[in-house]
DNA sequence: TGATTGAATCAATTTCAATCGAATCAAGGC
DNA sequence: GCCTTGATTCGATTGAAATTGATTCAATCA
């Protein structure tokens, strides 16, 4: 799966756009959204396969961040990114 | 299908980074191709129901362009791009 | 007008990502 | 230890988009 293709799914999406705004355990990004636990988690994968986002284990909890040169690196992939 | 997602094509994206260089014919978009011509007219649609391109017909030809601004609504579909 | 070429449309199929359900893991509290 | 909670993984299913094959359209030329 490509990079932009990654980014074109809305809940993968809308979690880029939430982390853009700062750090987000998986509880809390699972309140935006009205799918099951275990699909956010594919879709966290899939955004920490294309080294998107990064993660930090905090007891229970897991805290999901925007990965450095992530923004630049989905501009970059648009065609006309030079 | 979202913007994002009509971008995320490898064949839609590669149509979209040649016509950034200025106007092509189908004929000549078709080279850059091992697809079938009517994959790639159903490509083109596609671009096309997303406002990324226009047509103009020459003759037996048809000329794809890049539409106005389309660029710029693409980058502003991306998660950062307020 | 009949043939040819460039392109688009249509119906049917295939393919791959999204989704679902159940099981598993990892950490903390009892 | 056992239970609960937060999160991930696994296998199977679904569904939307990509692909195929055949047909139709539009324009030019013999």
């Amino acid at each position: 799966m490509s990079l932009l293709q990654a980014v074109a799914d809305p809940v993968r999406y809308t979690v880029l756009a939430r982390l853009t705004t700062g750090t987000a355990c998986v509880c809390e990004l699972q309140e935006h959204f009205d799918i099951a636990p275990n699909l956010l988690s594919y879709h966290l994968k899939v955004l920490r396969d294309n080294d998107l986002v990064t993660t930090a284990r905090r007891g229970r909890w897991v805290d999901y961040s925007l990965a450095p040169g992530a923004m630049g690196r989905i501009r970059q992939a648009l065609p006309g990114g030079d």
